[in-house]
DNA sequence: CTAATCTTTCAATATATTTTGAAAATTCGA
DNA sequence: TCGAATTTTCAAAATATATTGAAAGATTAG
């Protein structure tokens, strides 16, 4: 396969995966687009290469900034901004990790620390159903929390060698 | 907190949440309703109690049932099904793991094997980025999938245990 | 300071997704 | 087998989300 085709492929169908993940498809797509390319790129070279305007591809980029996957580069003697993505991808699923965490996870738990202590007599199946949903959800969630926080901290060796020996 | 209206919280939080994972918002509510009910529930009940219609209840309780996340239930002596969720939260999340697992990461990586062997000089820089990062993402997509494979099959006391054997 | 270049905003538009509800299909008791 | 009860389908409508592009805002070279 020519690389045109492998890096078209490549884009649209990250592009179509961000989908699944409550990322919109220009955003990922710009991502891939980035990932892929070994030199800092314009947003004007952006827009050409996927066909994109120019407001769609401002806001997806600062989007991409936000959650730190992307930076923007100044070259020297250049008016224009460049931007470049982060390569490494240990790097970029603990940022991601990191974010969506932030964003969701935790949120989630405290709102099942507000639920968990809901009034009512506990003997009452309702009550009982509820409460126990609800508090176990919040075990995994917070196992779920522990172990993400050590993986965001850790490093790529370390993490995946000792967790391979453990999995055995 | 009364539990109406903590639950009414806990099924439109569930809701928004889905969203953020590529699962529709009705799906999700459904979803919820059915954690914190005691009893099985008809799609009468369920259109009654969420305010929606019987097409939308019927699609959504259908990919509940796709997803291996609810089940059917015949009560002796009645006419109607009746659907009961899953209340252990370690075999809705393996679920969750299992099904997401099929439908992105595998096809995901075997998009990236033919992607891997992309014609022409190693030695051009554009090459060399795409083949780097189509290989990185998908070393640690095989590790994804290995972990998760361990993780599918795992009971919850085993696995928790060794992660948290793992994480001190 | 001015003008050219570049970036950002956002209302309007386009697109995609979800929801409805009525009709068709199915199921099952009598 | 019939017909009432129940479930499923799906085209149309409603809603939500993404995209455009032109105008406004910001920045900097000269």
């Amino acid at each position: 396969m020519k690389l045109t085709e492998a890096k078209q492929q490549f884009i649209s169908s990250w592009g179509a995966f961000g989908t699944h993940w409550g990322i919109n498809r220009t955003m990922a797509q710009i991502h891939a687009l980035l990932l892929v390319s070994p030199e800092p790129m314009t947003q004007d070279d952006i827009m050409e290469e996927l066909n994109i305007s120019r407001g769609n591809t401002n806001m997806n980029i600062r989007e991409l900034i936000n959650w730190g996957l992307v930076e923007r580069v100044l070259l020297s003697g250049e008016r224009k901004e460049y931007f470049l993505a982060e390569k490494d991808m240990w790097k970029v699923m603990k940022q991601i990790v990191k974010e969506r965490k932030k964003r969701e996870l935790e949120p989630m738990l405290q709102l099942l620390d507000k639920l968990a202590d809901v009034e009512g007599d506990k003997r009452d199946k309702q009550i009982r159903t509820f409460v126990d949903t609800i508090s176990s959800i919040k075990k995994l969630g917070l196992q779920a929390d522990k172990t993400l926080d050590i993986m965001i901290k850790a490093d790529e060796h370390w993490f995946l060698g000792t967790m391979m020996k453990f999995l055995k």
